[in-house]
DNA sequence: GTGAAAGCGCTAACAG
DNA sequence: CTGTTAGCGCTTTCAC
């Protein structure tokens, strides 16, 4: 019994005789033998394994619904193709740092900005990518929603209904991964559709009616409460993720506001829950999952066609439900 | 310019003259090389990866914000350690299949029975394990939380309210995954805690009361839409996870019955947005990230220390809000 | 159908 | 302080 016949045992037990083959995995078996993964990843120079690359500590990034959505997409679709998964989030605040510690076949990197140094330098390891909510620069494959004209959507039916005094809630991650020149990430260009929007009826938005946060429901309400405390009196609200806007509605009501009667609220992506919720969340639907499914597909099929980087695109749609309404009493209320 | 030189550069900085380790290091980098990772993990046997072990595809478990929750705490310790994460679902429906192709110094179980095939085999395979919401028959590391008292408190909860006719939303994974001898799980210990709660006040489950399905929503409207149809008419449901609940509400709605006048319901977990929701969940809070952080820390100390076993049990407790009141008007609706 | 030998890219004792 | 040497556990031509 030689290491050859082992090997083919396991890998190619068709080019062993039933019965050796047989009788191999039945020693192996019960000596509790298993070939070692990493010697076997090492000569073959592939792990089937993908990486999901964040921005931010995986704690925060979990705390967004949106993200658990999108990773049971790309987990369905990785277990499907028979890949497994691996969470890559900065390390000691350095993604780079992550990055060289470990080993996949390909990542999945979700909302990174592509001009990210990280990017580039992934890119330089000669590793298959796939962009998620992020601009691509070079020829990379990446999967993008519609933000424009979601953006566009949201702060229209606000303008319908009649709101004029708009804050916005915009999502920022910490501020190493914002330094830098950066592309025009998801987040910008929600921005400058709500702006192109308003501006459209006429609304400016001032520099302090558009505060950033973390795309979690603890980031929502600390911003919303942030401008309320700096004097901002809004009888609407542009949320970038649901999450933000749960936690906006948290903090208005905190403030004696009612929604929707004194503020009206709408976010963006339409978690699974939007429907659920007190009062139900008029919001911008994205085909969440679908996102992590088609990231996953056109990572593997980088991977192993070597195929072109395709950017795909999918759509968006305002879904109005009960956080909104016309502006009605105003609210003189206690600071 | 020896290997010797180039690993100890990178590895033991201080081992060689600061000018020859400069040079090494920017050579590598204007000629984009990186030590290989997985020639690194063999040599030293270690992977800095944590492996977190799931009984069902991860697109399901996700759907489960309890989950997501669970796995933010799991990523924070993980990350504050130093280590990866790599997440293990069954590979075409094979645990056992998924962990042979695994790399990971040590596992995280989540709802996984400990009589459950795969457990021995990883124990077998001298990988260190913790369970978390699950039995644990030999002298593992295990944190689970108090579930009898959580669910006694919800049973009591509605029996005080004036409940007697109750509906129990149970978890249920794969066929194959309950199949074989099984420890007493989180959910076994949750329905034996709601009978006894229950025959305290002579009320007895019957068989077509207690209805299994999948921790998500989908399953919990599923689930309460069956038990309908086979004609319960619960003015009570004690659901084993929050989503279930929110799920069994959906169906109830469905069905035109209003909660809570027509029906309570009480959830378990008591997930973020438990509070957010329409009506606001009566649910039984456990500290889900806390449950998570211990369990890392709990398995990253046997992996270094090879420490003992312990078995930790955090608190749980009934939070009441509205979607639970007194039985009202009796539901005389369409079917 | 099966065995021998080379090497994947790195680390770690050991000399120089 | 630097280079030499020997594996880590597997896969894989290539003869037998």
């Amino acid at each position: 019994v030689s290491k050859t016949a082992v090997s083919f045992a396991f890998n190619a037990p068709e080019r062993l005789s039933a019965e050796t083959a047989g009788r191999i995995r039945d020693v192996a078996d019960s000596l509790g033998y298993r070939p070692n993964p990493l010697a076997r990843m090492l000569t073959q120079s592939e792990t089937m394994t993908l990486g999901v690359l964040t921005p931010q500590a995986l704690g925060v990034m979990f705390a967004n619904p949106f993200f658990a959505q999108f990773s049971g997409g790309v987990a369905d679709a990785a277990a499907e193709l028979g890949y497994e998964l691996h969470f890559i989030s900065p390390l000691h605040g350095s993604l780079g740092l992550a990055m060289v510690r470990t080993t996949v076949d390909g990542v999945v990197a979700i909302g990174l900005s592509a001009a990210h140094p990280e990017v580039g330098q992934i890119e330089a390891a000669g590793l298959p990518m796939v962009l998620v909510d992020s601009d691509d620069l070079s020829g990379r494959g990446s999967v993008v929603v519609d933000d424009e004209a979601g953006a566009r959507a949201a702060a229209e039916h606000l303008l319908t209904l009649g709101h004029r005094e708009i804050l916005v809630l915009a999502v920022d991650g910490p501020a190493s991964e914002t330094a830098g020149p950066r592309a025009r990430g998801v987040m910008e260009r929600r921005l400058a559709a709500y702006r192109s929007a308003l501006a459209g009826a006429g609304v400016v938005l001032e520099q302090d009616h558009v505060v950033a946060c973390a795309a979690t429901i603890d980031g929502g309400r600390a911003a919303f409460r942030g401008a309320w405390a700096a004097g901002v009196r809004p009888t609407g609200v542009l949320a970038m993720s649901d999450a933000m806007a749960i936690g906006a509605i948290r903090a208005a009501r905190q403030h004696g506001l009612h929604v929707p009667e004194d503020l009206s609220v709408v976010g963006f992506d339409d978690i699974e829950l939007a429907a659920d919720l007190d009062p139900a969340l008029t919001t911008v639907h994205q085909p969440i999952r679908e996102k992590g499914v088609t990231a996953v597909r056109l990572l593997v099929s980088a991977i192993s066609d070597g195929g072109g980087s395709k950017r795909v695109t999918l759509e968006t749609r305002l879904v109005v439900r009960a956080s909104t309404a016309a502006p009605g009493r105003r609210h003189d209320l206690p600071p």
